[in-house]
DNA sequence: CTAATAGTGTCTTTGAGACAGTATACT
DNA sequence: AGTATACTGTCTCAAAGACACTATTAG
C-alpha cells in the first residue's frame, strides 16, 4: 500500500460531517426577522428550524450556505453573506456529531422572495425575532440564533452593512426603525440623521415617499461594498 | 435497511476532513511572536507551518485545538483561546478536502514552556511576525496569520485580552511596548497610561522593576476575564 | 383644523490627541 | 556628571448626547 493510500485509511475514520447553517435577517413591517424552516425529516419532523444542510466534498462553505438558502428561498442575488462561528461541540446533533458552520445573510428585499418548500423542509416562514417557535435542536439552533443578533448590532454600529437590509430606495426614518430594532432601544431623530449625513453614507434621490403624513425623502445607499467605521451609532 | 442506516450511508460519503488550525501569540523581546512547526510529513516535509490537526469524532474543536498545542509546547494552561475562522475552500489543501478551523491562542509566559518535537513535526520554534520563514501551505497558512493578526489587534483595542500575553506583573511601559508592536506604531506615553488607568484595568503592586534606569512600578492585571469595552487605545 | 409624519439647530459634556519637562536609579 | 528609563498635566478640538419646535401632506 503506498502513502498515499495509507494517509486515506487513516484519515478516513476522522472525518466529520460538516452542517453550514444560515441565520437569514430581513428588515419588514418595523421588525428584525429570521427565516425558519420546518423540518421534513428527522430528527425533529415538524419542528422549526434554522434552514441548513450538510456541505458537500466539491463546494466551499460559502457556496453550501447560498446553494441551502436559494433552495429555500428560490434566490437570494447579491445579498450580504457573512460567516458567524464553528459550533463543534461532541453532542450537538442527535444524530452524531456535525460541525456547524453559521452563516449570517441579510436579504434586503424579502417580499419578492417565494418561499417555498424543499428537500428538506415543508415549509419556510420569517419569524420576528422578538417572537420565535419552540426550535427543533433546540439550545443549539438558539445559540446560533443569539449569536447571530449580536453579531449583526455590532455590525450596524460599525459598518454600512444595515444597507444590506433595505431595498434601493428608502427614507431616514426606516433607517432608523431598523437600527432602533436591532439596538431594540429609541434613538434620538436628530442625533440618527446627524450622524449618517456626517458620514455621507446616503444621497438623496429625486423621489419621496407616500405614506401618511408629510412625505420623506427617499434616500438611497452610496455603497453597498461593506465599510467598517469607528461607530455610527 | 432501517432509516438510520439509510441515513447513515447517504451521509456517509459528505464527510469531510476537520483540522484546527492554531496561532499562537506571544510577546518577547519587545516582539510579537508566533509559534510555527516544522512538518515532519507530506506535504511540505521539512517546511514551517502553523501548528494543527484533524478532529476528532470524540472531542470539541476547541479540545483538539488545545491537544494539538499541548503536543507542540508540552502545554498551554489558562491561555486564552479565541475561534478566529473557518477557512473551506475546495482546493486549499494538496490532500483534499479540508475544512480548516482556525483558533487563536494567547501564551503569557512563552519562557516556561519547553517547545518540543511531536508525533507531526520535528520542532517548534517562536518567529517574530515580521520576519516568518516560507510558509507550508504557501498562502493559505499566511492568509490564516494574517487573519490572526487583525483580529489581535482588533481585539486590544477594545478588549482587556493584552494581558492574556503578559506575566503577573508587568510595567506599563511593557503594557505598551506590546500595544505598539501589535499595532505597528508608535504610542503617546502620557495618553497611554492616562486611558489604561482611567479605565481601572490595572492595580498597582508593592514591586518594582530592576531593569536599566529608573525602577517601574508593577501592575498587575485586575481581571484575566474578557472584558469587551468600547474603545482601549 | 386635526392627525400623522418629516425635518431642523444649539448647548453641554466628554474624550482623543498633541505636546515637554522633571524624577529616580545606576555607573 | 552622564545615561537610561519612569513619571506627570494642560490645552484644544471633535464628537456624543440631551433637548423642542416648525413644516408638509391628507382627510
Amino acid at each position: 500500500m503506498d502513502n498515499y493510500s495509507k494517509f486515506k485509511e487513516i484519515t478516513n475514520k476522522w472525518k466529520l460531517l460538516v452542517a453550514a447553517d444560515i441565520v437569514a435577517f430581513s428588515f419588514q413591517e418595523r421588525q428584525l426577522k429570521v427565516l425558519l424552516v420546518k423540518r421534513k425529516y428527522e430528527p425533529g419532523v415538524g419542528q422549526w428550524a434554522i434552514p441548513g444542510g450538510f456541505v458537500r466534498e466539491d463546494e466551499s462553505l460559502e457556496e453550501s450556505a447560498l446553494r441551502e438558502l436559494k433552495e429555500e428561498t428560490g434566490l437570494a442575488k447579491d445579498c450580504y453573506l457573512e460567516q458567524l462561528y464553528t459550533f463543534g461541540e461532541v453532542t450537538r446533533d442527535p444524530r452524531g456529531r456535525v460541525i456547524s458552520v453559521a452563516y449570517m445573510v441579510l436579504i434586503n428585499e424579502p417580499e419578492k422572495l417565494k418561499l417555498k418548500a424543499s428537500d428538506d423542509a415543508t415549509d419556510a416562514q420569517w419569524f420576528s425575532v422578538d417572537d420565535l417557535p419552540p426550535l427543533s435542536f433546540g439550545s443549539a439552533h438558539r445559540k446560533i440564533l443569539e449569536y447571530a443578533r449580536q453579531r449583526l448590532h455590532w455590525k450596524l454600529e460599525y459598518s454600512n452593512v444595515a444597507f444590506s437590509l433595505l431595498g434601493a430606495h428608502f427614507t431616514l426614518t426606516e433607517l432608523q426603525r431598523l437600527y432602533e430594532s436591532v439596538y431594540n432601544e429609541k434613538l434620538d431623530k436628530r442625533n440618527f440623521r446627524k450622524k449618517i449625513l456626517s458620514l455621507d453614507l446616503v444621497d438623496p434621490v429625486d423621489k419621496v415617499s407616500s405614506e401618511l403624513g408629510r412625505p420623506a425623502q427617499l434616500y438611497n445607499a452610496r455603497t453597498k461594498k461593506l465599510k467598517i467605521y469607528t461607530r455610527i451609532v
